[in-house]
DNA sequence: AATTGATTTGTAACCGGTTACATTTGGCCT
DNA sequence: AGGCCAAATGTAACCGGTTACAAATCAATT
């Protein structure tokens, strides 16, 4: 493997006129820089990166916490992340931590051993059970919640909520079911605070029997079908905290007999591709992912490199997006 | 920042000793010892991969190479990948190439600049027109077709296929429509010839009016389904190379009026999870994903470490899995 | 006590770059 | 020609580990 000092031998130049000539070619006259641009062709150099970021004392790579890759919002806030990263010139080490605190905690060990420089955490933060960042290592939020107490990229979770339900109300429902996420999830939290802010504020109130907890998976939303069709007294419309368990919530209904949407009005949350092609098409909104993604590496870059963040917490807008899963109620 | 020779200093003994004393301990003597881990402990040491990797020119890390990491198919297989490579010590870096060969290269500088050790390509090999593994540098094909010039793990995309047809062919189908990827894209040409292997053996043979070409996503498939839907002689069933573009085609062809099943089977492949969950649940092959990301990432690391290999191609048992897409034809 | 071999420990070179500092080269002016 | 300053170049230290080799220590044996 050739390296450096071959270069220069067979350059005929010092190693710093070489190193020089890749990284300061300005400092170098013009004769030198062709010997040396001669000598790494003929010996097909390349700089070994490992050596030169281990003299930098900086990896040039993030780490992103990710609990579970086959999510489809999660691997497009990724794909953003990647996309910045690499016009940075940093690489992403992945993470998949399969919803495991030991896992994530394996990863961080990435930072503290200097392999990776930040960490980009995709789940949530949840007080008191989830990593915070200590001995400085850089990270950000990439998909956050209110109150992370660190930095954070995020969308109003709760106002975003607080539209939907306030279209359902709209549209004539009065019974509006909800699908969240488990009680401790924070995305859960902030989402139904705003549901219960509409339906509040337009007199209905909040009627705990209208709630269901799932899991955030296809499967979850199957089973919270079941729950909902059996009820006495049924809701016209249901707001599921994503779109996968509103696809799942929709195959339910459907198995259970009941007509979607004609019967029971549905809505998703994310906008992932597939919301655009259940049947019915979802009502959702539409989550920045990949600016998600590439805000939240530009803010960890920050960090890293020791600036001052002029923010700690940055609120991107969503979109609503109106499809034909929510018609107004029967009769 | 504590190093080893702040350990060495504090624990009175010299920096070989402190080295030994973690990589090799059964070589240093139990009063050492104790004074080294008292030492670590005391100064919070924690060892500077990026040194030890650059002294062992070894990354301790690879590049997949995947085309769209929002492919729930690849997203699973990259799963796979990553748990296996974390139980061997080695980080994942996410090479996501959008399909653009450019991108690629990009990522293949990685290994030459010793970041990496090896790459996985997610992207199947296209004679001519896909990277090849040069200078030596380890790669792997992870879910791979058939004729891959270099160690690929995949599974008998033209048998899958064949026995797909079979089944449609069993169930009374004898019109039966392709939805295949690029005409240039290896898995399409593999699953396109146990297409037509069994319309041949069976003696119905192949009609290239029932050939329409899409490009594995959603949308396609929705562009599809207006085509066939327009036909004349309509097929009574489609055969689409993946679920993505089964589920994009059954939403084009209800639009169209079209009733699925009943008046037209669709059969997809991979078996992501949203498979069983569109509207019918789709009868598919379920590819064995993590398992294809598990094996070839383990077959990479006997490349990167020089051993032999057994066998340069490995083909992993497929499913097939009927759900109610499929039912017998009208009449 | 001296000899021997095994075990433990230390010194220093090395991996391949970057860069501070010293030295050489070169152009320009008097 | 000599002096001066800027530009170009070279030497060597450094980043933080690992490890070959030499040296020191120790236990066992004569």
């Amino acid at each position: 493997m050739s390296n450096i000092r071959e270069v220069s031998r067979v350059a005929g130049v010092s190693i710093a006129t070489v190193s020089r000539a890749i990284s300061t070619p300005e400092k170098v006259s013009e004769a030198a820089l062709k010997k040396v641009y001669a000598a790494i062709k003929e010996v097909g150099y390349r700089p070994n990166m490992m050596a030169r970021n281990f003299r930098a004392i900086r990896a040039y790579s993030i780490v992103v916490l990710v609990p579970n890759l086959s999510n489809l919002f999660f691997a497009t806030v990724i794909r953003g992340i990647e996309d910045a990263a690499q016009q940075k010139g940093y690489g992403v080490l992945l993470g998949d931590t399969r919803d495991s605190s030991s896992r994530e905690q394996e990863y961080t060990r990435l930072v503290e051993t200097r392999q990776a420089d930040g960490i980009l955490q995709l789940r949530p933060h949840t007080p008191g059970k989830s990593l915070e960042p200590h001995n400085g290592i850089p990270m950000v939020s990439a998909c956050g919640c209110e109150n992370t107490p660190y930095p954070s990229v995020r969308i109003d979770n709760a106002g975003a909520a607080r539209e939907i339900v306030d279209y359902l109300i709209s549209q004539g429902h009065r019974r509006i079911g909800v699908l969240a996420g488990l009680p401790d999830n924070p995305h859960s939290n902030d989402r139904l605070r705003g549901y219960r802010q509409s339906l509040e504020a337009t007199g209905i109130g909040f009627d705990p029997d209208l709630l269901v907890n799932g899991d955030f998976t296809m499967g979850s939303g199957l089973m919270a079908a079941s729950h909902f069709a059996r009820m006495k007294e049924r809701p016209t419309a249901i707001f599921s905290m994503n779109d996968e368990m509103a696809i799942g919530c929709i195959q339910g209904l459907k198995s259970a007999g009941i007509r979607v949407p004609e019967e029971m009005s549905i809505t998703g949350f994310d906008d992932i591709e597939f919301a655009r092609y259940s049947d019915p098409p979802l009502t959702t909104i539409a989550q920045p992912a990949e600016e998600l993604g590439r805000t939240s590496f530009n803010t960890l870059l920050e960090l890293i490199e020791g600036k001052e963040l002029r923010q700690t917490e940055t609120v991107l807008p969503y979109e609503f997006v109106v499809r034909r899963s929510t018609p107004a109620p029967p009769r």
